[in-house]
DNA sequence: ACAATATATCCTCAATCAGGCATATGTCAA
DNA sequence: TTGACATATGCCTGATTGAGGATATATTGT
C-alpha cells in the first residue's frame, strides 16, 4: 500500500503551488472570504474552495463564518511546524563555507534530467536539469 | 492537464515523509553513503536510492563520488528557499495574540473529516479530524 | 416560502507517484 | 578479466491527486 502522505499533512498541503498561492493571498490581508480569493486568483470558485479545504484539513488555515461568507485566515501554528522542521537544517546554509563546498561538489554534478537523455555516451555528463523555479514563492 | 507539481520542486520533495527521514539522517552526519542510509533506515536499497534521486533532482542534496561509494550531503541552499517561504508567515505565530484569536476561531471549527460523516444533522458539528502528527519530524 | 448569493462537495478523468523487484551500470580487488 | 560490491534505473501496479464541471447545502433578503 503506497502513499500515506495524507493531504491533511502540512507538508503535503504546501507542496502544491496553487495552495501556496492561496496561503500567500491570505497572508496579505487579515482574513479573506472565498469570493475575494476567487477574484484575486482568477480561479473558478470550486477550485479555490477545494484548495482551502485541503489547507483547512491540514490545519494551515482557519475559517470564521460571517453570514453567508466564510472568512479564512492563516493559522500560524501549523506553518510553524514546517518552519521548525526546516530550521533544523539551518546550519547547512548558515556558514558560507558550506555553500562553497556544496558548490564545488555541484560541479561534478548529479544525474541528468532523469526522464530524458538516457544517453549511452560513455562519459556520463552530469546535469541536474535545472528547469525548476528556485524560488517557489507562488 | 492536471498535476504539474514536479518532483524536482523542493516543496514536493519534502512532502514525502520518507524523504524527510532521509534528509534527517543526512543531517545527522556530515556526508553519508547509500549503504549507510540503507542500514540506518532499514529500507531496501532501491528505495533509498530513489528517494535520494528525488532529493537530488530537487537540489536538496549533493553527491560526491568516492570510489564505488556515493556520499550524499544536505544542500542548505535549497532548503533555505523553503525556509524563506515559510518565514514570510512568521508574523502569524510570532504574536501570542494571533494564536489566541486563531484558537478562538478554531472553536467554531471548520468542516468535519471531509471524507466521512456527511451527517445531515442540522447543527454542523465541526471537527478537524485531528489525526495527523503535528510534528512531522520524521 | 422563494430567489439569489456564497461556498462546499460529488463525480470523472488523466496524470503522477511510491514501492517492490529485477536488472543495468560502474568500480574496486585479486 | 572475473567476480563481488555499490548504486542507479526500468518496469509494473495500486493508490492518490488536481482540475473541471455540475450540483448540493446554507444563508440572507423580500
Amino acid at each position: 500500500m503506497p502513499r500515506i502522505p495524507n493531504q491533511s499533512d502540512a507538508f503535503t498541503a504546501i507542496a502544491e503551488p496553487g495552495r501556496r498561492r492561496v496561503l500567500g493571498a491570505l497572508a496579505r490581508d487579515e482574513g479573506r472570504d472565498v469570493t475575494g480569493l476567487v477574484q484575486e486568483l482568477g480561479w473558478p470558485q470550486p477550485r479555490v474552495s477545494k484548495s482551502l479545504g485541503v489547507l483547512r484539513r491540514a490545519g494551515l488555515v482557519t475559517v470564521e463564518r460571517r453570514g453567508r461568507r466564510r472568512v479564512y485566515r492563516v493559522n500560524g501554528g501549523r506553518l510553524r511546524s514546517v518552519y521548525d522542521w526546516v530550521r533544523h537544517f539551518e546550519r547547512f546554509w548558515e556558514s558560507q563555507l558550506e555553500r562553497v563546498r556544496a558548490r564545488a561538489e555541484r560541479i561534478e554534478r548529479e544525474s541528468r534530467s532523469a526522464r530524458e537523455s538516457h544517453n549511452p555516451l560513455k562519459g556520463e555528463h552530469d546535469d541536474n536539469g535545472h528547469r525548476e523555479r528556485n524560488h517557489p514563492h507562488d
